[in-house]
DNA sequence: GCATGATTGTATGCTCTACTAACGATTTCG
DNA sequence: CGAAATCGTTAGTAGAGCATACAATCATGC
């Protein structure tokens, strides 16, 4: 399977090598997220909510009667983006639009008694996620690498 | 920054809070992963090559003659994804595929004159943007950055 | 050797996310 | 007041991921 002009296909445990690519920071970056997505996407199948529903919900729940672009402003997302989240969030019944009566440009956004209901089951999902994730690091590992990601998105 | 019942929607300089969620690590491996993915986005405009194109390249110039299946594996990518990939790779004349000679359900897969070309462009970008990724942080940090995000997923 | 199952590539279709461009309504500012 | 900026909306484009189905090829066991 392997000459001296050619890399191994796998390793003999069978999981891929990257070569120079492993020198790459956003490469790794690009890998995590993927697994976390994969990850969330198992953990949140039954719920049928995607991260960004969640965001949505999250934020949604402590700041009720925020606008739409407050909401994109916060999980850096253009007011098309966050338009389809809505409008999905909105179509299941788990949010409701009203006219903001200080800027009548602006719909405030609230929660329905459903959208509490699956922001907290979306929660308790979060949990085991985050459990999944955390696992594999210290609570100070946690804190440092949760700072650095800060670095880089802030 | 934040009273007893209620959290502002902006601080004075304008970014975003972000409450609870704050405390969620995959929250902000995807705001990171949405940091680079933009900033690679930007940095690639002109060679119009993404993420995953640049990485097949990438790993097609070190591994002559792979398959799909195992350029897949590396990238944690399935089938149908790497098809897409590939296809578009190979209609801008970029990439061959070839018949394997050891397995006829293999294609071996390998780079043109043009696709060298092209992966020799990209890797200049890809310095510039991973400076921009790496000036945040120390060589230590990276090294420590790196070894936790490949915990995540290996 | 041959039937069976696994692997690989391919084709099709659906979904989610992201971006652009345009438009109307509203607010804000000169 | 008029002009510029903001917010929501709509429409279109695109990448990426996944599921399914099918054909060709390989590997295995009998």
């Amino acid at each position: 399977m392997a000459n001296a002009a050619m890399k191994n296909d796998k390793d003999p445990a069978g999981l891929p090598e990257y070569g120079e690519l492993d020198g790459i920071v956003g490469f790794h970056i690009r890998l995590a997220h993927g697994a976390v997505y994969r990850h969330f996407t198992e953990t949140f199948a039954e719920l049928e909510l995607t991260q960004k529903q969640v965001s949505v919900l999250w934020l949604l729940g402590e700041n009720p009667g925020a606008s739409q672009i407050e909401i994109g402003n916060r999980l850096r997302m253009d007011r098309a983006t966050t338009m389809t989240i809505v409008n999905r969030l909105q179509e299941r019944g788990y949010l409701r639009r009203e006219r903001s009566s200080s800027d009548g440009r602006k719909q405030a956004l609230h929660l329905t008694p459903e959208g509490e209901k699956a922001l907290a089951e979306a929660k308790v999902c979060i949990r085991s996620h985050e459990e999944w994730l955390k696992s594999r690091f210290s609570a100070q590992e946690i804190e440092k690498l949760v700072e650095m990601l800060g670095r880089i998105h802030e």
